[in-house]
RNA sequence: GCCCCGGUCGUUCAGUCCGGUCUAGGAUAGGCGGCUGUCACCCGCCUGACCCGGGUUCAAAUCCCGGCCGGGGCGCCA
């Protein structure tokens, strides 16, 4: 018979008063008195109290006694309703076995009586996460993930892995990390978006939610060096139609986690945003304009900095919204001209406050555009066969977006720094654990 | 890469400005003892730290320089 089969979690303990159980979980804390040793046990459902009536005999109160914070422990024995125990019930042991000691001191205080620093925790994260207050992020974020794959599945979007693995630093834009690949110099892959483009050409609608690398020494409280990225790409859809996709899996994930993570959100003391309204489609002109009405010197084509965010942020009054039609010279070659201007982008960005969170738009799906984007870049389209080459058999009009999954994790959590969403964040500085 | 701030028991917070009873203090964790159906149990005692290197000084946790590490901001940034 399986370990699970005869287990009891803490939670189901009111419903087995007068049965004999077996909990399984690690020691939270151990308090002794005249008559009784309490040693409160915790698993991944909550905490129970185990009372010891003290005999004087060595046995069970010994064991009990001994017992340390974060020791790993099986205990059987009844569950009994108590007027005196504040749970209401609790576990009058016949065996306390101890399954593996904890050494002692403890790399930071489990208890929750004393706060960590960010880099302490990280440290020692698995143990960092015996508190329920760091586990609470990593449920929400469980929650979020299944919710953007129902949303994305139930609207007809397949799910594709892609590689990792890309032959030639010629994406543009950010750095690259170089990989040695049998003797052959190659790169971690920065985007899915060449491959969810090629396949938006076969299967019309996919996502993709994988991690990706970036090999830039920023050191913010919103970059890392690997991210989890979740992209789509729809062919025969507009900007408009995967920014209503976007808007759509917005709410359909803060609906999700306020039904289903209400206790963690209470235990982390955030509320999520709101998402009752149709996010604002700013045009960039529009949000440079109320940039300038604020005092800021911003020509037509010039990028935002973290000042004119924050700022945008508040003038937009702590909403979703998207900034739409920038500056083609401010967005990936790769990206869809307007046909009405030139010089405007069919690109937008979707932000929360001052984050941004989101970007996306319409691509260039005719090879000779194609290779015009690539010129105005400098890059070498002998680099881009295989891309050009399925532009030339029937690419159809296509539209995507990116979302930076824990920059998303932040707002539904209210942590303040992405390495507290993330739960082996890698950095300029850290690769371990 | 730049700017600002910091580095003190396992963890966490004081002390540094203005060098000297700091023999470095509190909380929490750990050890021992006491009280006690406890539930952040309580009380007493004990263990345990000034990031590294150099300098100034009679004297450095404290002032100066360099390094390393950390926090925040900016930049970079599909």
């Amino acid at each position: 018979m399986g370990l699970r089969s005869r287990r009891t979690l803490a939670a189901e303990l009111p419903k087995k008063v007068g049965e004999f159980v077996e909990l399984f979980g690690w020691v939270q804390n151990v308090r002794v008195t005249a008559r009784f040793v309490f040693v409160v046990i915790r698993d991944r459902s909550g905490v129970a109290q185990v009372t010891v009536r003290r005999t004087g005999s060595h046995g069970l109160e010994d064991v009990a006694k001994a017992l340390r914070r974060e020791d790993v422990v099986r205990v059987k024995g009844l569950v009994v309703r108590s007027k005196i125990a504040k749970l209401g019930y609790e576990v009058l042991p016949e065996e306390i076995e101890v399954l593996n000691r904890s050494k002692h001191p403890l790399p930071l205080d489990t208890s929750g009586h004393v706060d960590m620093e960010l880099n302490v925790c990280l440290d020692s994260r698995a143990i960092c996460l015996r508190r329920p207050e760091y586990q609470a992020v990593f449920k929400i974020a469980s929650t979020a993930l299944r919710a953007m794959r129902d949303f994305f599945t139930s609207n007809g979007y397949l799910e594709v892995i892609t590689s990792r693995i890309i032959a030639c630093a010629s994406e543009g834009g950010a750095d690259l990390f170089e990989v040695n690949y049998f003797d052959r110099k190659v790169f971690l892959a920065q985007s899915p978006q060449l491959y969810k483009e090629m396949l938006a050409g076969a299967f019309e609608k996919v996502f993709e939610i994988g991690l990706f690398y970036r090999a830039e020494k920023s050191r913010t409280t919103y970059h890392l060096a690997e991210f989890v990225s979740v992209d789509i790409e729809e062919a025969f859809a507009s900007m408009d139609d995967v920014m209503d996709t976007l808007e759509g899996l917005i709410k359909h994930v803060v609906k999700t986690v306020g039904e289903e993570n209400w206790r963690e959100l209470e235990t982390l003391e955030h509320t999520l945003p709101q998402v009752e309204y149709r996010f604002p489609r700013l045009t960039y002109t529009e949000a440079l304009e109320m940039l300038r009405k604020e005092g800021y010197g911003l020509e037509w084509g010039d990028d935002f900095g973290a000042e004119e965010m924050r700022t945008l942020g508040r003038l937009m009054s702590g909403k979703f919204y998207f900034i739409v039609d920038w500056p083609l010279a401010s967005k990936p070659f790769y990206t869809m001209p307007s046909p009405e201007n030139p010089r405007v982008a069919r690109a937008f960005d979707l932000n929360y406050e001052w984050l941004e969170l989101a970007s996306g738009g319409e691509r260039i799906y005719k090879p000779e555009v194609f290779l015009e984007g690539l010129r105005r870049a400098g890059l070498n389209p002998e680099d881009f066969r295989p891309f050009i080459h399925v532009l030339e058999h029937g690419m159809p009009p296509h539209a995507g977006f990116g979302l930076g999954f824990s920059r998303l994790m932040m707002v539904l959590t209210g942590m303040k720094n992405i390495r507290q969403v993330t739960l082996f964040p890698r950095d300029v500085d850290r690769v371990t654990p």
